[in-house]
DNA sequence: AATTCTATCAACCGCCAAGTC
DNA sequence: CGACTTGGCGGTTGATAGAAT
């Protein structure tokens, strides 16, 4: 069911996604999208290929994807889609929303085919409808180790009860642009907590689903604070802002880095700040990050970051901390905002300058 | 209780089409 | 045009849970 992990010759690993792996993908995606899968792991901090980022993404961990027991009607279009497309799983896929073409592909050759065999046979097994195969007896009984329903899983880790306070959402197709509503239904994972409200619908919302003021906030400091997402923290930590929980891990553990590995940051100059872009079409490496109060200490290691757009808003308001060993000499980096979020135009911008 | 068998499904692999240079 | 890259698709694998012996 799972694969054991491994590394391929490229050092990437293989096998089943760890909750963290999971955690790093959503919340690269949910910001940035997945405007290119074979560079997204490196901006996301995965040691993963693209196509299997790509296919954990949408297989798994894309919003609105149901899961669970088919339904009487769900298996009888199967069936008759098969009957005439036949293995064109995609196709048959986009006809039943939230199935995936692997989920249906699956079911497929673990129920359906089956059954289509054994009622050939014997017509009369099809009327005992209380008799369910094996597969969906399994499923009631099973809940996954690592499913997206269990509680104790990646997106409950980050915050189960910051999640339940979301009232409104849009959630926009990463794919095709369109938007999508997600509504309450069976207890799924993604459509519980994504509750719509017509009122509050931001029509345009460039990302695939942000609700800026909630998921800037919870993804930010996941982002932000790599390290501490999965510590436990005391009571008196639960009580500090991001920036203070950051100032309270560099002081409780100096030598700890809060940087994650695989974040990066322009270096330009350490030894001599550059001021504040005033332009964005004119953020050049030079200019993209600067310092508004503090860049490189005396010590020669960073202690903050701040950038600025034109208009004034910072896209970097929250600091990096890192130890100089960290600092890179060319640049690429995870754009981490806690600003509203990156226009296109600008993400745009930021992704062609990094590639 | 121990062992073997079977079903499941997440993930991998290779291929292909479309797009870009 | 051909070479290359990328995303997408369908076939297949293999680790595991649970059933059967």
């Amino acid at each position: 069911m799972v694969r054991t992990p491994r590394c391929d010759k490229n050092g990437l690993k293989k096998g089943t996604w760890t909750p963290e792996e999971d955690t790093k993908l959503i919340s690269y995606v949910t910001r940035y999208g997945c405007w290119n899968w074979r560079q997204l792991p490196r901006f996301a901090g995965l040691s993963r290929c693209g196509k299997s980022c790509r296919l954990r993404w949408m297989n798994y961990l894309r919003p609105n994807i149901k899961r669970g027991n088919y339904s009487k009607e769900e298996e009888e279009k199967i069936i008759n889609l098969h009957e005439s497309l036949g293995n064109r799983w995609s196709t048959i896929a986009a006809q039943l929303p939230g199935r995936t073409d692997n989920e249906i592909k699956n079911h497929w050759h673990t129920n359906l085919k089956k059954r289509l065999k054994q009622n050939s046979v014997t017509h009369e097994e099809k009327q005992d409808s209380n008799d369910l195969p094996r597969g969906e007896k399994r499923q009631k009984r099973k809940e996954p180790s690592h499913s997206l329903k269990n509680p104790e899983t990646t997106h409950e880790a980050i915050d189960t009860a910051v999640l339940d306070r979301r009232t409104n959402v849009v959630a926009g197709d990463i794919n095709h642009g369109t938007s999508t509503e997600y509504v309450e239904t069976d207890g799924n994972f993604w459509t519980q907590p994504f509750l719509t409200d017509d009122s509050n619908i931001t029509s345009g919302f460039p990302s695939p689903f942000m609700d800026s003021e909630y998921l800037c906030s919870v993804l930010d400091e996941l982002l932000s604070c790599p390290y501490g997402l999965f510590e436990e923290e005391d009571e008196y930590s639960n009580n500090l802002t991001p920036s203070e929980k950051r100032q309270k891990r560099l002081n409780d553990q100096p030598n700890k880095p809060l940087l994650h590995p695989s974040t990066q940051i322009i270096d330009s100059s350490p030894s001599s700040p550059q001021p504040c872009s005033s332009e964005l079409s004119s953020i050049t490496k030079d200019t993209a990050v600067t310092t508004s109060t503090n860049m490189v200490a005396d010590d020669n290691v960073v202690t903050s970051f701040e950038a600025s757009t034109e208009n004034g808003s910072n896209f970097w308001t929250e600091p990096f901390f890192a130890d100089n060993s960290y600092i890179p000499s060319d640049f690429s980096a995870p754009f981490i905002c806690t600003d509203e979020y990156l226009s296109p135009a600008f993400d745009e911008f930021l992704c062609s300058y990094v590639l």
